[in-house]
DNA sequence: ATATAAACGAGACGGTACGTCCCGTCTTTCG
DNA sequence: CGAAAGACGGGACGTACCGTCTCGTTTATAT
């Protein structure tokens, strides 16, 4: 009958009305799911296999997400949110921490998976969205913090360009995920955060 | 490899014997695999659809590509060549324009289906890394050598991390190409060629 | 099962303690089913439809029918009772008459629905058991009465093979109802009546 | 056998172009059905069962029938043709020798099957009509053609409504079948017979 | 000219996964 | 405490493509 969901009246509006959706069987698809990743990769997390695997039922798999790059995105997101503090460190200090701590947790089977989930999933869902502001976008916007509490402490100058500066701090760490040229580890960490520093006028050359 | 065949006549190594591979049937399949990624993206190019519309059979596709996701790489790579000159202008001039050219050729539907297309294949296989040479790789190789010709003439000095500053000029290219959180237009261009001379200590603040 | 549940003493208790079972469901049940049936055919009629259209729950539906064939025959059921009286009439008024009722109430959708519904149920259930007397047999045992009545009147003979008689004057309708070869008309029940006399003795050939 | 699809041009037409259909997965498939319907009757014969079964594809089994109840019917059908001679025996004895065979064929599990197959299918499909044809009322044109070789020779008057007259001989066979209020068995169908003859003015009663 | 052979298109094959429908059960809130 | 609402695990549906495999046909070279 009614579709909608929300029912927005007036009132505060307990529960819903009918049976709760089960925490439980979200979480045991997510692990599932997270299980599939790890040891099988993107391509084999199908609807079915984490049904199977999970023992949750294909109908409650597509009431919570609406297909299987969806659910690789939520199974990639779980348990996330370790964001760094923008801290009074030097700024050395504190980027270069920040992106030596990015590439290791990056530089395994998941920094792939979810490069490649990203890829293939539909760019306008509020799902992907969610994803990509949740794991790919804060990390740089933890070093926007970062840089702009530096200028506003005077360590550096005004960035003016710094939106650019940012894609340029972490967007190679998705380029080597993604094209895989070159290693993911710690001296090319440090090189990018020494590279951005001395475009910030920090430590040039004489 | 080998050539030995008896061929009467000073014909260059006789053909093999019988129907040759027809260059029509490869050419119809890139065609319609191009028009499929252009107008209905990459997760509707499937060997099927290329066979139906291509008019190729689909053994025929399996000769040619392993799978439908190699055939849209090579329907992606296809009259890719541009590679530009290492040239003696300067690098402020050599740079930013290769990176404008670039933003051009790939603020496109092509330019995320060439991410996609990346993300989606087998890393291991052959044409994938054709694809990622060709495709990916050719203009971080040509800045490459735009950068080692400055420093070789004396216009900056030595560079000794260059790997971190090439994956910091065409990097950015693709994260914002693969996260889609800010346009990729000529100013992106030219401000990332911006930080990089800053960073190589070129027209640095005083 | 189908009948009220509720009657648990003579009288002395008022109401049992809860929310009564309510016969409004029951009916709102009943005539959504009938909708469906007689719209779009027994293939569509399933639990969840009927909920939907009635706005009764399907728990309450399983309460009172086992599945959907059950709550199939129970709407095809509603309102069946006209049995035909033994009456004194003479044997082909007597069963001309109720052949041609019969033909008339079956010669439309909710004919051949009753077939299908008989063939689909579950022949040891207690609902099909009812269905098959009240709606299947109780013409054929009407028909016995009309008969008997008959002979002892002496109208006609003994009959010895009643039960063969009976399904030759009752079993065609249901044949031409399932196999659908040839109409379903007055004319039939007429021809199926003459028969039957002939076969027993009543107006033979000289 | 089911469908024609071959183009049926005037021209001699070898074979149509592609790989042929494999008979082979036809007969396996048809077999499961069978299998299925024996041990588990009608309400578990599924494609997806079949398929499992047989080791045929699900999507084979969909280019050869359009949903399960076809299939069902076909597999009722292989095998059935045994078409009973018109003969030149006495009437009794021919209509009782086919009615014998009848309920004894009849008489099994496949009986029922057959009638709940009838029942459940499109009656609109070729595929149905098919089944109609052949495996219900074949027995009856068999009837007709022993009853007008019986009045070409004279043994008994012609008969002018001997569509009623053959549905009430073969009808009450599915009327038991379906309905199930008594047992098919020689004595019904000799006492079929035997009414059947009365009505035709043989050895009617003094 | 005529074999011979390879590649061609067509299309059926055994499979896997899809996303949907409905089953019959359960858990929750409301009356 | 029963009825509504509605999520649950399960199973089958019918479809889309996968990559493989015959087929009969076409197009070459080799005899």
């Amino acid at each position: 009958m009614s579709q909608d969901r929300t029912s927005k009246k007036g009132k505060p509006a307990g529960r819903p009305r009918g049976r709760p959706p089960s925490k439980a069987a979200r979480q045991k698809a997510l692990q599932a799911a997270r299980d599939i990743l790890m040891r099988e990769g993107f391509g084999r997390l199908t609807v079915e296999a984490v049904a199977a695997r999970s023992g949750v039922g294909k109908p409650t798999l597509y009431r919570n997400w609406a297909n299987a790059s969806e659910l690789a995105m939520a199974a990639l997101m779980a348990g996330e949110v370790e964001t760094t503090e923008a801290g009074d460190a030097r700024l050395e200090t504190a980027l270069g921490g920040q992106m030596r701590a990015l590439v290791r947790a990056f530089a395994t089977t998941r920094g792939r998976q979810i490069a490649i989930a990203l890829a293939a999933a539909d760019p306008e869902s509020e799902m992907t969205k969610a994803f990509r502001n949740r794991v790919i976008l804060s990390s740089r916007e933890a070093g926007r913090g970062t840089i702009e509490a530096a200028a506003a402490r005077g360590e550096i100058g005004p960035v003016d360009d710094i939106e650019a500066l940012l894609d340029m701090i972490y967007g190679p760490l998705f380029y080597r995920l993604l094209v895989g040229h070159r290693p993911l580890d710690e001296r090319f960490a440090d090189n990018v955060v020494a590279i951005a520093l001395r475009a910030l006028g920090v430590g040039n050359r004489p």
